[in-house]
RNA sequence: UCCUCGAUAGCUCAACGGUAGAGCAACCGGCUGUUAACCGGUAGGUUGUAGGUUCGAAUCCUACUCGGGGAGCCA
């Protein structure tokens, strides 16, 4: 079917003269009267809706399509008619109308504003509504605008797998993948269940990270990233966590932290940029209904270095206002969810990355410091939505790991491979992982993961 | 998992120990170059579930379920 979206119809309405086109979508509203109706229809490619004139006379089933519910699929021949004094720029004078799906009058998105919280439990159709459309706009380009930003560098994409044998990447709670009969377990003389017999010889998870493989790839492309899905199975009950979510970790060879800090900001400024040039009507949707700081926040970051702090200097700035916290601060623990907030909010009020927190609140992997304490991590803390980022530099030294693993007590065997990337030309380091749902909510003013990913998955929940 | 707040018509809310209401949506009718259209009318409820207190419970108490917010864990 030759079809014109709305999208290049409001890109350039001039260029079809009086020539019958074919638009197809939803209708967003009808205002139906005796001789003449208005349907407002969206098929998603935009923001803006079209309005579609309706004459008695001019179309065959007049009466057909005025009695035709919110929800409706239709598919509209009819001219373009530029109405530059009217509230819209041009509508449609239909001579056509075909219902391609008659909706209902329980038809559940009224077109008035509805509750998000009432939107999740209708997850199959919020895509249809005005905040979820901008929404998956938003988040279709910002991936795309990642690809490119990398690409542009040189970065490959990897694909780690999505499935993974090793149980101790530390990063929290995993899925279990497996083909053995729940009903029916194998039991090994101690009477536990035997992964030998599992369908890859041995118990398998759901990856937490791509992190370990992508370093094997950084050791010989120099520059990569990831891109993909990430399953973490805590029991997390906040409007940041999802138990699926995706997750970008570039990882690049000959690379320090500073290096690593000022890739993350200018990924983070070329995605803002992109969204800002590419969704306006979008940014202003959430700007107007959602976060009313939002468009003013955005722009100044774009124009703004993110902050750059060590974690030793954020202690000594938080101790001075113990007075405004419920948890202590104190050097050598881990900073509270409201010690971040306050340094990304009231001190900096933007971005800001913390680095060199001390090496037993961090991963074996990070990068020892000369100063024995330290290690060369960085969280990248943004209003609002808190921590968004975490990387660090990775401990290129041998011993230096060796050590740090057995301190911690890890099985140097399970991580043979790893270890072995520090043998054969092993290289400064270092990566990230970008949250890319909190980079959604960071971008659109979304206060809740759950409304950033289509059909999110938390604990308890997995329905759609 | 812990703390806290909440659950009343399809949706958003009111009623706060004494006959469950409104706006929007729906349905019927009218009207209109309308634009969250407008005007008139109709219908719509075992007040989340299960117990308890009381002459009487949407309202007070207990448990459970679901949801919001906060904390922990993190991206």
């Amino acid at each position: 079917m030759e079809r014109v979206e709305l999208k290049e119809l409001f890109a350039a309405p001039g260029v079809y003269g009086q020539e019958p086109i074919t638009v197809c979508g939803w209708v967003r509203t009808l205002r139906s009267g005796k001789n003449i109706s208005f349907i407002e229809i969206n098929d998603g490619s935009c923001f803006k809706n079209l309005q579609v004139i309706l004459e008695d006379g001019k179309v065959a089933n007049y009466d057909e399509i005025a009695r035709q519910n919110v929800g409706a699929a239709l598919v509209i021949t009819g001219s373009l008619q530029l109405t530059p004094e009217a509230k819209q720029p041009f509508e449609l004078h239909a001579r056509q109308i075909a219902v391609e799906g008659a909706s209902a009058p329980d038809y559940p998105l009224q077109k008035k504003r509805h509750t998000l919280e009432y939107l999740r439990t209708i997850q199959h159709l919020r895509p249809r509504a005005n905040t979820f459309g901008a929404l998956f706009r938003v988040r279709s380009l910002a991936a795309y605008a990642i690809h490119q930003f990398f690409h542009e560098r040189g970065f490959l994409y990897v694909h780690t797998p999505i499935i993974t044998a090793s149980d101790c990447e530390g990063a929290g709670e995993m899925f279990r993948v497996t083909t053995l009969d729940l009903e029916n377990l194998p039991k090994d003389q101690q009477g536990k269940v035997d992964g030998s017999e599992d369908f890859f010889g041995k118990p398998a998870y759901l990856t937490v990270s791509g992190q370990l493989n992508g370093e094997c790839m950084a050791l010989a492309f120099s520059k990569i990233y990831t891109f993909g899905p990430t399953f973490r199975a805590e029991n997390s009950n906040t409007p940041r966590h999802a138990a699926e979510f995706w997750m970008i970790e570039p990882e690049f060879a000959f690379a320090d932290l500073t290096d690593d800090m000022a890739l993350a900001e200018d990924m983070i400024r070329y995605v803002l940029s992109y969204i800002l040039k590419h969704c306006p009507d979008e940014i202003q949707f959430f700007n107007q209904f959602v976060d009313n700081t939002l468009l003013e926040r955005l722009e100044r970051i774009v124009g703004a270095e993110f902050a750059r702090i060590t974690y030793t200097e954020a202690v000594a700035i938080l101790e001075q206002h113990q007075d405004r916290f419920t948890y202590p601060v104190s050097w050598g623990a881990d900073l509270q969810t409201e010690h971040e907030r306050y340094l990304t909010e009231v001190v900096f009020e933007k971005p800001v990355f913390v680095t060199d927190y001390p090496k037993d609140i961090k991963a074996f992997y990070m990068r020892l410091n000369d100063d024995g304490k330290t290690v060369a991590a960085m969280d990248l803390l943004v209003p609002g939505v808190g921590e968004i980022i975490g990387g660090s530099q990775r401990e290129e030294r041998l011993e230096v790991l060796a050590g740090r693993m057995q301190e911690l007590d890890l099985c140097e065997e399970d991580y043979w491979w790893y270890l072995d990337l520090r043998r054969f030309g092993g290289a400064r380091h270092a990566g990230f992982g970008l949250g890319f749902e909190r980079l959604i909510m960071y971008i659109t003013g979304m206060a809740n993961i759950r409304d950033v990913l289509p059909f999110p998955r938390t604990t308890g929940t997995a329905e759609f």
